[in-house]
DNA sequence: AACAAAAAAGTTACCGATAAAGTAAATCTG
DNA sequence: CAGATTTACTTTATCGGTAACTTTTTTGTT
């Protein structure tokens, strides 16, 4: 057996499997092909060379295989908006799971819902040669929607649905969501409503849920007094203030609808420090089935979305995606309303 | 000026640097001498340059530029242990804040706790040559331990403070935080005092938290009646039903000390919900000054940690590490107590 | 104008793996 | 057992950039 690969690394550096096949007496490629178990040598020679990696510690770059097979790497870009709201938490730990079981990375952009950031972000991952994107939202800048199409990589766009998705698509439809909390908050009999929730401009999908809630309060002959936007995060405190606030410039509504399950706890804890029933003498209306909904005085009623499943669904479609098994275009993981006690049934 | 490199990519193919420079009339080299920006160009060549790489839509090929420069990535590997518990969600979006704005890309490990799965990931991620890695804890499995040592990568390991780190060390010191709740509780005369948290076995910090807690307790001549550990997550709901079984068996005491802010709180309304007064009835304490504490009824007696820029200045370390500007082995961000209302002051 | 120094390029080699193609050794086959 | 086939390897070329070195052109100086 020739050996035509002699130098040795400088002492510090990286094992490389140069070293690796120079200690086993073989090749850099039989040694390549043992170590990705495909065919082509003796038991013999994968002892062997097992044998010195283990031995010499040898680690893989990936960096250089990745780019010799020019092929792609195991990232995958996950974009989400924020790491403060438990939905995306929880939406991301899906991801992650999914991703980490089946031998990928997830690369994480938290972008708080600045689209020139995700932009930024995009162009750089894609710079990585990354196995996939999932990115939350569907409002692109010009120039991300025209690298992602040009990218050559799988793309799944998350959370919204979205009918004609840039390429996948994993989400539930946030405007029906509304809705059917606008209708069983009309159907229980309260007519007079009011929304809170923060900032709408840059939280896409919670003006959807506020346009369908609005649209099936107005359907079923209700009213909304008043909505009212926060420059703030939507948690806790935003809700408690908000709903001070609210209250403050308008005090006789039948029943509050928030922008989540967190806010509405913060309105809660607040009407019940005023010594407000609820929901005799206000009603309350959350979304999404927070963990909190577990120690609130009465059950809360709200959007029950399965986040967790939505970021393994949209994992799993990326992953169909690449490997070439067929998979759906648009996939709508579902909500249901969880009827709760916090809402009257009739106007007081 | 002569053409040396006239080979052109197949139609479908990726538009190379080759391509750009060939375009442009240049070699290469001049070509990705403009690209990153350093000298040995004219006015003219750069514009010339540029223009080509916008038109042609060249994305680098940055797995090739970092093998090339036998670099390192541009990646930071980042473990922690669970997306489900705020204070690593706060602690992780610190980091992702600062490696994000310096230009780099976290690679995420949610490792549920389980230190062979950190393991097999961070073999994963030194394969891909990272910028260097974020690790939360200080347990680590002896594979572990001897990857990131030979692995030639800066490592950061967070959240407990650690003396002897392996390379770097941003926490706190769990043990003094629970020391000084403790001393708290039994100063102003609680003297009969239990502790609900969930699988300490895990959760390192946690138990040191409750052994300084304890020593504390014991200190001041106070005396644990009971200490509850749960098998579930550290949550809202795990607070309200430990508490529940907790008082079950064992009612007389003064007051309760939490492994964190979301257990103290279900605490507060599972005591709530039985009529029970707090502070009068029975106290409680909590850990974390997380956001629910803003819509208690009372201010939540509790350790606030900055978690953000725990996390900030964990990214801060590594980063100054990478770049060989000085840094402190160790950084302890510190914590304070939070008086708050939800404590008595003295036996019933 | 002649020469030195600086700036602007070009050329070569290489990073560490793998694909593709070639060669030697072992096994099968009639 | 010769020839065909399979298995076990080796060799060479290459991915797309960049470091290091070399050459050419421009600029500056007396």
């Amino acid at each position: 057996m020739k050996k035509n690969e002699d130098r040795k690394k400088r002492g510090s550096e990286r094992v490389s499997l140069a070293d690796v096949a120079l200690a086993a007496g073989v090749s850099k490629m039989t040694a390549s092909r043992v170590l990705n178990n495909t065919t082509g040598f003796s038991d013999k020679t994968r002892v062997r060379v097992l044998e010195e990696v283990k031995r010499l510690g040898y680690v893989q770059n990936r960096l250089a295989a990745a780019f010799s097979s020019h092929g792609k790497s195991t990232f995958v870009g996950v974009s989400i908006p924020d790491l403060g709201n438990e939905v995306f938490t929880q939406v991301l730990e899906g991801i992650e799971r999914k991703l980490n079981s089946a031998g990928y990375q997830a690369v994480l952009c938290v972008s708080q819902y600045d689209h020139k950031a995700i932009e930024e972000w995009i162009e750089t991952v894609l710079s990585w040669q990354p196995a996939g994107l999932i990115i939350t939202g569907r409002n692109h800048t010009p120039t991300t929607r025209k690298l992602l199409k040009s990218g050559g990589v799988p793309v799944v766009e998350i959370w919204d649905l979205n009918s004609a998705p840039l390429d996948m698509n994993v989400g539930i439809n946030h405007y029906d969501s509304g809705y059917a909390m606008g209708q069983h908050m009309v159907g229980l009999g309260n007519s007079r409503l009011g929304y809170i929730g923060t900032h709408h401009d840059s939280a896409h999908s919670a003006a959807a849920r506020f346009r369908g809630w609005k649209a099936a309060v107005e359907d079923g002959g209700g009213s909304i007094l008043h909505s009212h936007v926060l420059q703030d995060t939507p948690g806790f405190y935003a809700g408690y203030y908000g709903t001070e606030q609210f209250l403050k410039s308008c005090g006789d509504v039948d029943a509050l609808y928030y922008q989540n399950d967190n806010m509405a706890a913060g309105g809660l804890m607040f009407v019940t420090s005023k010594q407000l029933r609820v929901p005799e003498d206000i009603g309350i209306a959350g979304w999404g089935d927070l963990p909190v909904g577990a120690i609130l005085p009465k059950r809360l009623t709200t959007i029950h979305v399965p986040n967790l499943r939505l970021g393994q669904k949209a994992a799993e479609q990326l992953m169909r995606s690449i490997s070439g098994e067929p998979f759906a275009d648009v996939v709508d993981v579902g909500f249901h309303l969880v009827p709760g006690r916090t809402l009257g049934d009739g106007p007081r």
